[in-house]
DNA sequence: TCGGATAGGCGCCCA
DNA sequence: TGGGCGCTTATCCGA
């Protein structure tokens, strides 16, 4: 171990990296404890601190962007101290063996692209509203409300109607949200007259129980671009 | 860059960590993709595959355990493939240079210990229930029923009572639940007579509101533990 | 900053 | 395996 490696990565704005044995312990909004084993801790020029055991896809512990890293050699061994003031978070990594380490400098101005989230569905309703019925006109994405925003907004034969958009198998929670609206709106419209829909591929079954009981319906609706490049990629391995 | 490297570091149950320049293509359940940046790759023995830009608390990409990594030399530069057959993804890391890397065996068969969760939070009011009311008599936690299972259930004076905890502040998903549960259980007991309370630090304004729309109740309890550590943690600061 | 909702959410438990 | 839900959820977006 070399405390003046970490120091002057840190200084330089460099990611460090380091393979160690280590004991964890944070405070914040909860309290927890690791003891000794092997991990691969991650301190980024932000500051943030990760680390990750072995297995698995989650971090075991980490800091947000924006803590204070300072580093203490001490009997037990080396420790990383890392305080968040503003959240009243603090993580100490002491470490008693260093594997291996290193640090780069990063250069990285890009932002990830993103197709197919809920908001590509909505948008897929609005622009093509007889996936929902032959007669639905939509009005407003997102429309606000005192008990949330509903995502599609519009009207039929029969008078307003009251979409919940979800891009996964629709849950109880997802007719909850939209009972509330639907609830909202009609008292709003001072009608009960109101026609509310979860446009989702597919819910469970508790879930359109529930969805009955209460006159709502269900359409499945299937978001957006999924899997396209999936078929195309297992098309391209069949050429092989 | 060297394939052998890469390729003996993943058959020997390694954990990889690479500083590269690359970009990212993904495809599952959304499609995404990233220009070229340098960012920080973690591939882990069981082959979950994590990158990282160089800021921010979470993974640009990733890929949970199970997928299966492949590397290929191409024209364009290297080009580490993930599978992951069952969930229908895939990523596509293109690499054109490898900044440094090093793999470690890391051996850690501890489990994270962790206090303040909600659980932690029903628990007490199990073990002290006048902090909901002098009369409330605790019978289960996480009952359960065909609209999702109950926090802590219990009686009072007046007959049954469901609490619906949160350890943050309470938001109208949580006056939802409680709303579903409260309704089950009167459908169960064919009486209206439930008392239906949000047990949280705190609520919203609307969910406050709204929770009074259904005679329903909220009771401040703050979640256990919460931040005891962090006054300890101060206090041997100021001793300084 | 708060409130509300989505997320490629993840991970855990339980039927 | 799927449903239901908490999470040190994080992140985004609007008021």
């Amino acid at each position: 171990m070399n405390l003046e490696v970490v120091e002057q990565a840190l200084q330089a704005n460099k990611t460090l990296v380091a393979f160690v044995s280590c004991t964890v312990s944070y405070s914040g909004r909860a309290e927890t404890f690791l003891e000794e084993g092997d991990r691969l801790i991650i301190i980024k020029a932000d500051n943030t601190v990760i680390i990750h055991q072995p297995e698995g896809n989650n971090p075991v512990n980490y800091m947000k962007p924006g803590s204070s890293v300072s580093v203490e050699q001490t009997d037990e061994g080396v420790i990383i101290h890392v305080l968040h003031e503003k959240e009243k978070a603090w993580l100490d990594i002491t470490i008693s063996k260093i594997h291996n380490m290193m640090s780069e400098k990063l250069v990285d101005g890009q932002k990830m692209e993103l197709a197919g989230n809920e908001k590509d569905m909505s948008d897929y309703i609005r622009d093509n509203p007889t996936v929902i019925a032959a007669d639905f006109t939509p009005y407003s994405r997102e429309e606000h409300t005192d008990v949330g925003f509903i995502d599609v907004f519009g009207k039929d034969k029969n008078g307003a109607v009251v979409i919940e958009c979800k891009r996964v198998t629709a849950s109880l929670s997802a007719v909850d949200q939209l009972r509330r609206y639907v609830e909202r709106v009609a008292a709003i419209k001072g009608t009960a007259n109101i026609t509310g829909i979860v446009a989702a591929p597919a819910i469970t079954p508790n879930a359109a129980k529930m969805l009955a009981s209460y006159n709502l319906t269900f359409v499945s609706v299937e978001p957006p671009k999924r899997l396209e490049r999936w078929k195309k990629h297992q098309k391209s391995l069949g050429e092989f």
